[in-house]
DNA sequence: AACTGCTATGACACCGATGTCATGACTTCG
DNA sequence: CGAAGTCATGACATCGGTGTCATAGCAGTT
């Protein structure tokens, strides 16, 4: 591989003068600067980033943790893959800022975090970003020093720099929009409790039957969903019986997920239902692949994973440029309701609904 | 940060000691190994790669330019999230040689490319790796100079080294597994005949009618669904009638990929029938969140993704040690079909149906 | 005792860029 | 015309490690 010696030596200049002509911030002579391009390109040179970092001490590397490319392989997918649309947004503004991103994959072990973030260090990335597959809160033993920090869809004890859906709002919204096309009587069929997200998407549902007037009424909110081996579908079965057996039963059916929100057509119909007509469902995700394959195609919440990542980066990027705007804990960021036909109005001024407090569509 | 001085000067040894201690590379007396230990926990003393890089020249970085993280925000996705499971192949074989994975996404436009290759020699990674979002030729200008590189799930003109998916073998063994099962009307919708696949895997439904002495029926194979805004769906709903309308009607049906085959699940219920009872359902891809989640879960095949990631990997580090074992062209890798319960045997003979070529589960 | 061989360590140059400072040519101004 | 200022360029040190070679101490050999 050529150097700048090889360059300049072409060139009849000094390696100096090539460095100028590479950086631009010294003025040279128009000759000289075309014998030094010509002499680039014929040697095909590329300045080596290793030797400019011992000097600039600035490695234009962000360092990625992340257990997106391999959480997959479990057998439990709680949600959809929310960590690589995270790693997209914190890809694309890094690279808009001139960054490289280099990725460690934690393959579920967390443990092996000190020895990634280790790695990182040596290669002197200028940020760590480290990105959970789903909403959790975190330990992590970086040893990280002085290097900048930031979770995204996690947060720890510690008061680090954090980027989380705002899962209580998605809900909200959600549910206030079902409930301005008319419905009153809504379901939750929610996820595992043990998630932290579960607790979340329940307080924004009860918010949002308060903030109606609607009483809340704990037969219609149903835990339908255990992250473990022995949750075949059956509880999903037995908690579509139970509201469906209600004196007052639901007209729109809420899910934890559109995972759920797909087998729950398949019950549905089995039951001879149709949907939307005797009753509506919604997901939670926006998991393309089934909300807009299914038919009727499935009303449901996206998490701005993708705005999220895109904030992360901001945030990292603004740390490293050393800027007080450090936020100290957590950075709720809202994502928008994708209405589609598988919710029907029951009143006549469906127009009411709009769409509230999405920044996207 | 501290350098290797610092720890040198801490340890009242050279800095030459320290290094030897960091790589035991040459005898270090056990009270100085000692004393350089604590020197380095007390300092939080991390090398710096870049230093170590100018004298030894091997960087630790593999470069891997993809369009995986961007490619899922157009509205059309022909496959699943190949891609992804691919780098994730690729990250678990370099993880574990010890190499550190940097990536540079092409945000869709493989105009970037050659920018993106620039910062990656910029880096000096060791050796670069192509991963496209679907099976397809490219013609990449690299300009990598003398860089190894590796195409996957692509292939080019030049005889690049190439990892792609044995679509063909892969349509064949599921086809075959189905006649094993007694199926021998066996209809298969295709996807857009413009990408690579489709014709591969038609090779693959004919090879194995054929091996089983079944003539082959053109009014079986119906190309329904087109990589175009205007196929809402009606492609395959005429697809579906035509086949069925048939004098003798399939008892199975293949689909280009499981999302097809989802839809396809809500069309024959509409009609009154039952799957499996009254026919048949196959997809591909084993787009797991589909596959495993539909009732009842759907017989498909998987593309090895993940083992193509790995397998280019293992190339690239076979180049990289200048090992000349380089293949010049496509390497095809195989995959494993997964049988579930959309497919029904025909014959009573079902143990005959066994896991043929496949190497995991 | 002189020599060989091994272990443990340090001095020093070098990798490929860039920051600092110096220098020579030329312009401009009083 | 001489002083001051600008432009274009080069010499040299430096960043943080590692390769090479030298050296000193201490067996073991003959």
């Amino acid at each position: 591989m050529a150097t700048i010696y090889d360059v300049a030596k072409a060139a009849s200049v000094s390696p100096k003068t090539v460095s100028r002509v590479l950086n631009g911030d010294a003025p040279v002579g128009k000759e000289t600067r075309k014998a030094v391009e010509t002499a680039m390109a014929e040697l095909g040179y590329v300045p080596s980033n290793a030797a400019r970092m011992m000097r600039s001490n600035r490695s234009g590397l962000i360092g990625l943790v992340t257990g997106a490319l391999s959480h997959k392989l479990e057998p439990m997918e709680p949600t959809g893959l929310p960590d690589l649309y995270i790693v997209q947004g914190i890809q694309k503004v890094m690279a808009d800022s001139g960054k490289t991103l280099i990725i460690a994959d934690t393959g579920g072990t967390s443990a092996k975090v000190p020895q990634l973030v280790r790695t990182f260090l040596q290669h002197r990335v200028e940020a760590l970003i480290y990105v959970a597959d789903y909403h959790q809160q975190v330990t992590l033993d970086t040893g990280a020093g002085n290097c900048p920090v930031v979770l995204v869809n996690c947060f720890d004890a510690d008061g680090t720099p954090a980027i989380l859906p705002d899962d209580e709002c998605c809900q909200f919204e959600l549910v206030t929009d079902l409930i301005r096309s008319g419905h009153e009587r809504i379901a939750y069929l929610t996820l595992d409790p043990a998630m932290v997200a579960t607790e979340l998407r329940s307080r924004g549902y009860r918010a949002a039957l308060e903030a109606a007037d609607i009483p809340y009424d704990g037969a219609l909110e149903i835990m339908a969903r255990k992250n473990v081996e022995e949750d075949d579908g059956g509880l999903l079965q037995r908690a579509l019986d139970s509201v469906l057996a209600l004196d007052g039963p639901p007209t729109v059916i809420c899910c934890g997920n559109d995972e759920m929100a797909l087998r729950l057509y398949g019950l549905i119909r089995s039951r001879g239902l149709r949907i939307p007509e005797d009753v509506s469902v919604a997901g939670f995700d926006n998991y393309r692949a089934i909300a807009e394959t299914l038919y009727p195609p499935l009303t449901t919440v996206e998490l701005p994973y993708l705005a999220m990542g895109q904030r992360a980066a901001e945030i990292a990027l603004g740390m490293i440029k050393g800027e007080d705007e450090q936020l100290a804990g957590p950075e709720m960021v809202p994502g928008p309701v994708h209405w589609r036909s598988s919710v029907t109005a029951l009143n006549s001024v469906t127009k009411l609904r709009s769409n509230t407090g999405s920044t996207f569509s």
